[in-house]
DNA sequence: TAATTGCCCGGGAGCGTTGCCGGGGATAAA
DNA sequence: TTTATCCCCGGCAACGCTCCCGGGCAATTA
């Protein structure tokens, strides 16, 4: 009665072992009849073929993982049912794993391929730079979700889908100066030199370099040593830390619609008026930012998209039927309450 | 160079596969230099053993899953990392899987028990009562988290550790009517006979029942047939819903703080003010409570704390070290912005 | 009738690892 | 010197399954 295996099927049905295995693995080599027969025993003996045994054997295993960094983030959750759905769709099953903040991912990958015998990976979340070298040695497609930055000068060696931080990032930071504003502080990660934070930050740069204005480090406020990054936590502390500094500013760009939330409550507990006072803008596009009050101004990521293509392109590239490929999704600026006019607020 | 294994390492030292394998799993008989030169070799040839075959042969393989229903709930993130770290403590792996809204939870469980050699499984979120001849089955301890309800009848089969969602939700009805509201909406999940959703509603209707107050169905609004019913997309809807209904009403209960943010957008939009016309409460304690404008009334669920206990249950019952056992923890009213005196509001 | 084909089936090797068993060499005890 | 002891080590049988090979039997063809 205790852990059963094939052998105590066949038995049961007076048949050879590898008769029960073609009827599992609907073999041709099998008559309906004996199918359904051993069919039926295993169904009601409640048999389970041992997953090791099989992996060990089979060369196709159809098996991927979805590695992310920061499994807190709410952004995360719906990508991995998405990513979950496509695979079921092929067959594959799905395995989450959670790493660390920072860096180990390619080293919990290539355990995962060693230990389980997975065709591909996919990796949400976390740096946009990888050594090519490390990923080759992997042996399986790997498709980057959600990395800031698309490079297509190498060799591709992995898939990368992602909207262009760098860009985006500008975008707002432009829109912010259309209106007038001229010191805005804002609220970046800086847990890594490559993180998305930085990228995001190096376009906020771009946008002021371009017209000239000065980049004041006194506006610059990076979230460091925390386990998470992105939590309302983080920016209502640093936006608070803003406001105590006693620096001029008329508006703030957190680079997380979550740190935007945090720095909204500590605007609102120092008593200014959002849009009127100081106009905050977001970005990600989480669901919170068009439930707050004030609705957030933000850059909306096509993440469900964005997840879907990940899931079919690292299927597709398993089957042979596609290369790797660098993808950048288009974001949009969803203008929203929380920001307005400089001097001129609605 | 492809796919190398114990064998190989076996041959590039000049020793023997027990060896290696002695090496691997620290095994005393084997001379420290040896150990030392086989273990130079493994890393420099960056080997990994394989899991299937270990898992095959090996009894005592280390290794726990953690089941969530609802990967959209930023509710289990930090339970996640919580539950990693435990088991990390005692080198066990983690094995993170997804199940579906409704039901198949338990099959999910005995076939990742058979497939992988698992040890114990957790369970995160969903309904409260379960077919203790059905967990019987998986011959794994189970402990489950988060789910409302401790029965302690009949023979414990598994551990429960929960806070009681229904004298809890009493609790926050009976802080209601205490400020004076006599008229409280309700909006809850209604996914289940024996949904989280519905014990909080019972809660509801005992607090209504003991002060002698009528339950007006016209009051319950219930979420249904959504992929996640704790969303504040539904939330807004349904209180969308209730104001168009046209029904009377000074207080919304919300039995998830997601549906009490999605409550308070609608009132919000509707020109209600909240706390001076209308009161909300919502119920988990999620960050956003306190970051939100206003910030929420709620019951906050001591989460961190119950997944660490829940983890190190687990583990102990594994080791033999304790038995299945029922835990109620306390949950606490944290009283905010949100709610306010009826008539008498500040 | 004899030979060929094709359908089902059982046997058995092996997947990569662990763990037991037994052996060889060095050291200690007699 | 002989015997016992201990430390390392290699060989080998599993673990539960898949997959290839070959064989039996009925149906088809010559």
């Amino acid at each position: 009665m205790d852990e059963l295996t094939i052998k105590d099927i066949a038995r049961k049905c007076g048949v050879g072992i590898s008769t029960v295995s073609r009827a599992i693995n609907n073999h041709p080599d099998i008559s309906p009849e004996t199918r359904k027969m051993v069919m039926e025993v295993i169904k009601e003996t409640g048999f389970i073929p041992n997953n090791s045994a099989r992996n060990l054997k089979r060369v196709d295993a159809k098996c991927i993982a979805v590695l992310i960094k920061g499994i807190t983030n709410p952004f995360f959750g719906p990508a991995i049912q998405i990513i979950e759905k496509q695979a079921q769709k092929k067959k594959y099953a799905l395995v989450i794993q959670h790493v660390d903040a920072y860096g180990n991912e390619l080293e919990v990958a290539l355990h995962l391929v060693k230990e389980k015998r997975l065709r591909g990976i996919i990796f949400l979340g976390g740096s946009y730079q990888h050594d090519p070298v490390q990923i080759a040695k992997l042996k399986v497609p790997f498709v980057f979700c959600t990395i800031g930055k698309v490079k297509d000068t190498e060799e591709k060696v992995y898939s990368n889908i992602a909207v262009d931080d760098r860009a985006e990032s500008c975008k707002m930071t432009n829109y912010l100066l259309d209106l007038g504003h001229k010191r805005i502080a804002i609220i970046t990660e800086g847990t890594g030199a490559e993180s998305v934070g930085q990228l995001r930050l190096e376009g906020y740069k771009d946008a002021l370099t371009a017209r000239g204005i000065e980049i004041d480090e006194k506006l610059i406020y990076e979230v460091k040593d925390v386990e998470d990054p992105y939590s309302m936590e983080s920016g209502y502390a640093l936006a608070k830390k803003l406001l105590d500094s006693g620096v001029d500013f008329t508006a703030v760009f957190a680079i997380a619609d979550f740190l935007a939330v945090g720095a909204c409550r500590a605007l609102h507990e120092a008593g200014k008026r959002i849009p009127e006072d100081v106009s905050v803008a977001g970005y990600d596009g989480l669901d919170i930012g068009e439930y707050y009050t004030p609705q957030l101004t933000t850059i909306r990521q096509p993440m469900e998209a964005m997840a879907e293509r990940t899931a079919q392109l690292l299927l597709d590239i398993i089957d042979g039927k596609s290369k790797h490929e660098y993808i950048s999704f288009p974001a949009e600026l969803v203008e929203r309450e929380s920001t307005a006019k400089l001097g001129n607020q609605d």
